[in-house]
RNA sequence: GGCGGCGUAGCCAAGUGGCUAAGGCAGUGGUCUGCAAAACCAUUAUUCAUCGGUUCGACUCCGAUCGCCGCCUCCA
């Protein structure tokens, strides 16, 4: 079987296939630092940790490059409302950035420059781009001419001709083409600045991803990615920058994940419709997020709402309760007596469970597809379990006991049912209960009198507790063992 | 205006030339229960925006139409 995934640059499903053997490379642009990092900016850094831990778990070794962008306009701006130099500003918020991702269980890169710590190397790609006849200082600025790299908008698929005509950009008097973007800006007062041939100033933002690249990539490699929005015009200036002055094919593919949308319109800073991370984290667990974001294929776009968010919370919980009842099976209590109660269509189920996965995941990271399949697998294992005698046979017990370790292996691949199911479940009850107007110890003595009461079958005081408990949105599970109880859910 | 994408059951969401159109939520029936709940079982689209075309055969390819979204300025 072999990976295939949607490369943008040629609009195709393609075979993946890396320039050495087995080992992929890979670099993602991340953040600008200057706010916390809203939903948007997790589903970016989850799709591509995903998309790194299947790869992994497929066998390629995996160079992982993020960048972070901390030195930007937008830094600028915010650092002067701050009153704050704009190096911390961008600094604090990087810190921002782990403390959120770090809690959603996102791995780190391999590797994780920083633009302000790669100025020389900017410096010297812009004066390559110069020497090549690709760019042009004009005043204090240096400027990458369009016309000059033929190949410009290959990857957003739209000619110079089309772009002028639809162009919102201010007209530059000092631009050759008014399509022609900077790489140099010359400083004003008060602007962070480092010292350049074409003196004081501070880079463009696109060529910061390019200098980077190229040093820990090289100048080719593999696959490079990022969100939707970034392919015009940031990722084509990439492209021109980095092939004008190698000459050479930059990334062979492009993957580009798709926005959340809140009421179907996108999530953005400007229009203020977003929700930052930790606004979600206060309110739901982290792999309830996660769930939520890897319902939806990477590409297409991903409607955030509190229903959604619910949805996930009760899709998850179940997989978490078909995991946590197999745990709570004990592996000595088998018998001889006990012949096996495995059908071979489930058996045949959940043995190729991992295949499967693997075909929905090779096919362009369905991940949505891999869920399905989590819980087909994750109904037949309770249909099993439910089904055993008071001793089974030790081959059903092995059976649903690697059954759950497959499924917890697999989700692993979106970081899924992570933590111990037991634990889970009762943090997510702990959550619930902790939100309720009244205490644990008061419950579980009205429990205690609707037991005397059944006993007695005095069902109408019994049946008033439950309805008073069910009120408070405690709902009662009467078992063989007893009664349980839990908070209801939505 | 240019470019890209989307439109699948009440909702969410896979599938992308041919056996029964995954899966989840919600709903309905059943098992269990004193009655419930939970769990488990079963069930819920002759149909994939509309209209044409290609084909032995299309949700899947092509064209048109309608609707929605994104990019074309910073944005994950």
């Amino acid at each position: 079987m072999t990976i295939q995934f949607y490369n943008t640059l040629s609009g195709k499903k393609e075979v993946l296939q890396t320039l050495e053997p087995d080992h992929v490379k890979l670099y993602v642009c991340g953040i600008t630092s200057y706010d916390y990092c809203h939903i948007g900016h997790a589903r970016s850094t989850l799709a591509f940790d995903m998309i790194v831990r299947y790869l992994r778990y497929r066998n390629y070794k995996v160079t992982y490059v993020r960048n972070f962008t901390d030195i930007d306009d937008k830094i600028i701006a915010r650092a002067q409302e701050q009153n704050c130099p704009p190096e911390e500003l961008a600094s604090r918020f990087i810190e921002e950035f782990y403390t959120d991702m770090d809690k959603l269980g996102a791995d780190r890169p391999d590797i994780e420059p920083k633009a302000t710590d790669h100025i020389g190397e900017m410096i010297e790609l812009i004066d390559e781009l110069i020497t090549k006849g690709n760019a042009y200082q004009a005043g204090n600025d240096v400027y990458y001419a369009v016309d000059s790299f033929l190949d410009y908008g290959k990857l957003s698929k739209r000619n110079l001709e089309d772009m002028k005509a639809g162009a919102r950009i201010s007209v530059n008097e000092q631009k050759k083409n008014p399509m022609d973007f900077v790489l140099w800006k010359g400083s004003k007062p008060g602007e962070p600045t480092w010292n350049s041939p074409w003196g004081a100033g501070r880079p463009g933002w696109h060529i910061e991803c390019s200098a980077m690249s190229r040093k820990y990539l090289g100048e080719s490699f593999d696959i490079h990615g990022g969100g939707q929005d970034l392919i015009f015009p940031h990722h084509e200036n990439e492209i021109a920058q980095s092939e004008g002055a190698s000459g050479k094919c930059f990334a062979s593919s492009w993957i580009h994940h798709g926005f959340v949308t809140i009421s179907d319109v996108k999530m953005s800073k400007s229009l203020g419709n977003f929700l930052t991370i930790r606004d979600i984290l206060s309110n739901y667990h982290p792999e309830i997020l996660r769930f939520f974001i890897f319902s939806t294929h990477y590409r297409n776009p991903l409607d955030f709402s509190e229903s959604a968010m619910q949805n996930a919370t009760i899709g998850l919980e179940r997989l978490y309760e078909c995991v946590a009842g197999i745990d709570t099976i004990d592996p000595e209590n088998s018998s001889t007596e006990s012949s096996s109660t495995l059908l071979p269509a489930d058996i045949e189920k959940i043995e190729s469970m991992e295949t499967r996965v693997q075909q929905a995941m090779d096919n362009d990271f369905n991940t949505a597809q891999a869920q399905g399949i989590f819980f087909d697998s994750a109904k037949i294992l309770n249909r099993i379990r439910k089904a055993l005698p008071e001793k089974p046979a030790q081959k059903d017990i092995d059976f649903l006991k690697n059954g759950a370790k497959t499924l917890k292996l697999l989700a692993d691949i979106m970081g899924l049912l992570r933590i111990d199911a037991r634990e889970y479940l009762a943090i997510s009850k702990e959550k619930m209960v902790a939100e309720l107007d009244i205490a644990p110890s008061e419950i579980e003595a009205l429990i205690e009198e609707r037991y005397r009461c059944r006993k007695e079958k005095n069902w109408p005081r019994s049946d008033e507790i439950r309805d008073q408990l069910l009120a408070g949105n405690i709902v009662l599970k009467d078992g063989p063992d007893g009664t349980s109880w839990s908070v209801k859910k939505s």
